[in-house]
DNA sequence: ATTAAATAGGACTAAAATAGTCCTCTTTTA
DNA sequence: TAAAAGAGGACTATTTTAGTCCTATTTAAT
């Protein structure tokens, strides 16, 4: 249910790779070495993630990536609409979906109310977060009603 | 991002004419009448839901199916396990799942992480508060900007 | 008993989304 | 000016999802 895309998740990986490699310009063979994923596939990653400013690259010989900005303030949410796009939960939901059923459809806005519920506490994690795996402070309401999650581990 | 699939939704939508239609036994064809969802495809929504015990089948003339127990007994987290399977948002976090880039991954299990704590929330939502969800202008913010979700009925 | 109305299960096909590759162009440094 | 990088996009293959159809089984009504 509900799954990210391959290309996400190794886009996150790629993020945490930066990461890692802080201050310094790091390309994207040597994202794809260290990291064993192909290099035409990094690549892409990395375009896409530039494209959203969750990267800066530099051109030229001896050009690369870096992270924008530090882990801390890059969301998982962001990373999930650099590589994916604003997509909602349901078809329905999406700006300009159509809906075939739409005029006998009792469900209505309740998955998009989902969707944002879900969006919130994706925004509530960073980059930084995902890399410690630690625990993870999500607070959120749904329906009004107040959710805390509690990570165990 | 993170979508749930068409036939979840129409999962939904199948499961919400079943609420509504209380104490009988509906028929698929019924739903599919009432929903304008094709016959074909509720009847298989409807297997699959029976499968999961969400929906109770009555075999032979006359027969149909009802909801198993009541929709605030009904999460979301449920209706989407039945229809999509228990999978998990990355690859590499469902059971037995393998992953090409295990040795090197350094995000681990924090998608996971996050995958518990979305999944905690589905489970908070019963078919009842899908229902009542109807016609909520919702508005959040993305990235400091305010975002509006207009619901066209 | 027989027939008709249902569901059960699963095989199959079609369509769409995803993943991955490759080519050509531009930029920059040595 | 050549080599090392990224930019952009076209293209293909694969996988997933959606949807249909067929056959068997169950049950109620006649």
């Amino acid at each position: 249910m509900l799954r990210i895309s391959k290309l996400t998740d190794y886009g996150t990986v790629v993020l945490a790779h930066l990461a890692h490699d802080d201050s310094s310009l790091v390309s994207a063979s040597d994202v794809a070495v260290a990291t064993s994923i192909a290099l035409p596939t990094v690549s892409k990653l990395l375009k896409a993630l530039a494209r959203a400013d969750l990267v800066r690259s530099t051109r030229g010989a001896q050009g690369g990536y870096q992270l924008s900005r530090g882990a801390k303030e890059i969301s998982a949410a962001a990373v999930i609409d650099a590589l994916e796009g604003p997509v909602s939960i349901t078809e329905c939901s999406s700006h300009d979906g159509h809906c075939d059923i739409e005029s006998v459809c009792a469900v209505g806005g309740a998955w998009q109310r989902i969707n944002i519920a879900i969006r919130r506490s994706l925004e509530e994690v960073s980059l930084a977060d995902l890399l410690q795996a630690q625990r993870l402070p999500s607070r959120f309401e749904f329906a009004g009603t107040p959710i805390n999650i509690e990570m165990k581990n």
